[in-house]
DNA sequence: ATACGATTTTTTTTT
DNA sequence: AAAATCGTAT
């Protein structure tokens, strides 16, 4: 319907691709999608259902029928596939989509509150706290306002910081996501308000914002500046969003003001997929769609491109036991091929070389290995398989865990380049002050207040500090080293963040990090790799909140330093998988306490959420699905003996073949029965057993 | 009093 | 692996 008309305000039509054949390219489903996706618009799609490739024909559509490329937004949940996106439908257009707002929704609102932020009070310079800095600066709130009553066991700064998060990001009051979600801090909770709004007093000193203000503040903008909105929502014809199920009340809000002018608003996403509602993901966004937008159009891809469809009946049959969904069965258009596999392994030393030989055999019939993967629900997870990974010299990228930019050695030499970005960041020198010796916690928080008085002259308050009471000739000596090294970094900077960098690692933290790490020379590596990148900037607080937000870095710095196309396995964490596809998958660690995670095993709301993560990982795979668990393993606690996930015993057992493997030579800790069909009565703690051995 | 090294505990998932 | 805790050195 709307072809016609938008083709009238396309402008020079000539350019307009013929070349894309829609109709042949996509099936019916998806190209109704592409063709009238006008006004707001809910596209419920399961998984392997081409969504992303919707997506993708949609932008070279609106592209092609007109639309320029800057007046379409376009939001993602992580920055792969805001990446994958972007490439996929430059490939299309041939390169127009140059202008295309594209990205994570944190992305969008850095950007967004870079140009907006004097009308929220803070200076277009700031900071973006990343999780481990928002931690830090918890913990110095709770030395300060902490109750100081000896022996009581108060939450830790990472808990009180996910509580505040929580309620931020779904809109509710503290005291609310208290009783609803952390009822184990109910006795705590009048102390709550008084830590959030000293945390807050914090972040305004220093001009920063962590991951949660950018979406709070983006949608405040939005909210009380009526001109601004306009001009961004009609700014905006076409807005986007891809795994709609994820987002959260304040990125549903922020896309309602985003596409309020034109109201094309077009959401992508699959309900059994939602597996964010710890970071306040919102499932009720999708399944209210249609309430919140009367008008909406709803469309459905259930065909399934992906997987075989012994493959397709394991994944049905494990989300059946969900009871909060959309009915909604899976097809696959593909013929049938081998059923699943259920491993099972003494302990995790074998399940690790099973995974491997299975790899090899897989390599050595010509497979490649970026068409394998292994899924694992935690990071620590891999940890055998990894060795037996670097003794087999297969090259792997692990995704998930420690980010790239979380490593205490970047993080040390940010901190200068923050330093000399905002003098009032409270954080950067802290950490920085003490990588001198001789100033520990306690030093450092005296050079602190000092500093914090007149940030801006911190090149010149050496000569009071010399005054400070007290001081110890060991002191003294670090005290002087720092503002030397500072005065040094500060002429660096004029040529470029990247010299700062340089500098850094010339003048102090290459002999420090020999002392501090075994493995020096890759960290050294690291940062000079880190200096070239940084060289791109020019503006310090740009390089900082790519940094945080993990822009650009991780796959182009990484991949740029390795060998860009060698072959490699990927390990990932299941959250991270999302999106991905591999012909061969394994899912490890299938072992009640670890997938389900044993925290969520004693909470039946949460129990679905798991189960939905089962779902997306073994929907990953196209060919083959391969799942193990090791009998024996270890939690914290002690040894767990482990029956198979509830998710594995609670197929029915059709749907897999059974395969024991044999003990690969590890240490035997003795063959115990496994009660497979085990009643849930007893909880976990109940197999575990406490060894003495470590 | 403070720094720092050794020991113990604890760890989901992500922007 | 990193933080919290504890004990010793400066």
């Amino acid at each position: 319907m709307d072809v016609q008309s938008s083709q009238r305000h396309a402008g020079p039509l000539s350019r307009e691709r013929a070349d894309i054949d829609y109709k042949n390219e996509l099936n019916s489903e998806q190209f109704a999608v592409v063709r009238d996706a006008e006004g707001p618009c809910l596209v419920l799609a399961g998984a392997g259902s081409g969504k992303t490739r919707t997506l993708v024909y949609r932008v070279a559509w609106l592209i092609a029928h007109g639309t320029p490329a800057d007046r379409i937004l376009l939001l993602t949940f992580t920055n792969k596939a805001a990446h994958a996106m972007l490439s996929r439908a430059a490939a299309l257009v041939k390169g127009e989509v140059k202008g295309l707002w594209g990205g994570t929704f944190h992305h969008i609102a850095n950007r967004i509150l870079r140009v907006y932020a004097g009308k929220l009070d803070f200076k277009p310079q700031f900071q973006i706290l990343d999780e481990d800095d928002a931690e830090r600066l918890m913990r110095s709130v709770l030395v300060t306002e902490g109750p100081h009553a000896a022996g009581s066991v108060f939450p830790k700064a990472d808990a009180v910081r996910r509580v505040l998060s929580f309620a931020a990001n779904s809109g509710i009051s503290i005291e609310h996501a208290i009783d609803d979600h952390y009822p184990q801090f109910i006795k705590f909770k009048n102390f709550f308000p008084e830590f959030a709004r000293a945390y807050e007093e914090k972040k305004r000193a220093m001009n920063a914002m962590d991951f949660d203000d950018l979406l709070v503040n983006l949608l405040r903008l939005l909210e009380q500046f009526p001109q601004v909105r306009e001009k961004l929502s009609s700014r905006f014809k076409y807005v986007l969003v891809d795994e709609y199920q994820d987002t959260n009340r304040l990125q549903a809000g922020i896309t309602h003001l985003l596409a309020s002018v034109h109201g094309n608003l077009l959401v992508v996403g699959d309900d059994a997929q939602s597996i964010y509602s710890f970071r306040a993901a919102d499932i009720g966004n999708i399944l209210e769609f249609t309430d919140r937008y009367p008008k909406a159009k709803v469309f459905r891809l259930e065909t399934n491109y992906r997987s075989r469809p012994e493959i397709l009946t394991l994944a049905n049959e494990s989300i059946r036991h969900n009871s909060a969904r959309y009915k909604k069965e899976l097809r696959t258009s593909r013929k049938s091929g081998i059923v699943p596999l259920l491993a099972s392994a003494p302990d995790p030393e074998a399940q690790a070389s099973y995974v491997v030989a299975q790899v090899l055999a897989r390599a050595e019939a010509h497979m490649s290995l970026h068409d394998m993967a292994v899924l694992f629900r935690a990071s620590h997870q891999t940890l055998e398989l990894e060795l037996e990974l670097a003794k087999h010299d297969i090259p792997y990228l692990k995704r998930g865990g420690l980010r790239y930019f979380e490593q205490a050695h970047i993080k040390d030499v940010l901190g200068y380049v923050r330093i000399l970005a905002n003098p009032a960041d409270e954080l950067a020198w802290r950490r920085v002050l003490q990588l001198y010796e001789g100033i520990g916690a306690q030093t450092a928080d005296r050079i602190w207040r000092l500093v914090k008085q007149s940030p801006d002259q911190y090149l010149t308050i050496a000569d009071e500090m010399k005054e400070m009471q007290g001081l110890s000739s060991r002191v003294e000596r670090g005290v002087g080293e720092v503002w030397d090294d500072l005065r040094a970094f500060a002429i660096s900077a004029v040529k470029g963040p990247g010299e700062i960098i340089t500098a850094v690692l010339a003048r102090r933290y290459r002999e420090y990090a020999k002392d501090a790490f075994d493995d020096a020379e890759e960290r050294i590596l690291d940062l000079e790799t880190l200096a070239n990148f940084a060289n791109r900037y020019q503006d310090l607080s740009a390089l900082l909140a790519d940094a945080a937000l993990g822009e650009g870095f991780r796959g182009e710095v990484k991949g740029a330093s390795m060998a860009q196309d060698e072959d490699k396995l990927i390990l990932s964490t299941i959250h991270q998988a999302k999106g991905l596809e591999w012909k061969t998958v394994f899912v490890i660690g299938l072992v009640d306490g670890h997938f389900p995670n044993a925290r969520t095993l004693e909470r039946g709301k949460e129990l679905e959420e798991e189960r939905r993560l089962f779902y997306v990982a073994v929907t990953r795979a196209q060919e083959e699905l391969i799942l193990t668990y090791p009998e024996t393993s270890y939690l914290s606690s002690g040894y767990l003996l482990g029956r198979p996930s509830l998710f594995v015993r609670e197929l029915p057992k059709k749907v897999y073949q059974r395969w024991m493997i044999e003990d690969g030579g590890g240490d035997d800790a003795g063959m115990i029965d496994i009660d497979e069909e085990g009643d849930n009565a007893d909880g976990i703690l109940g197999k575990v057993i406490k060894t003495m051995r470590r």
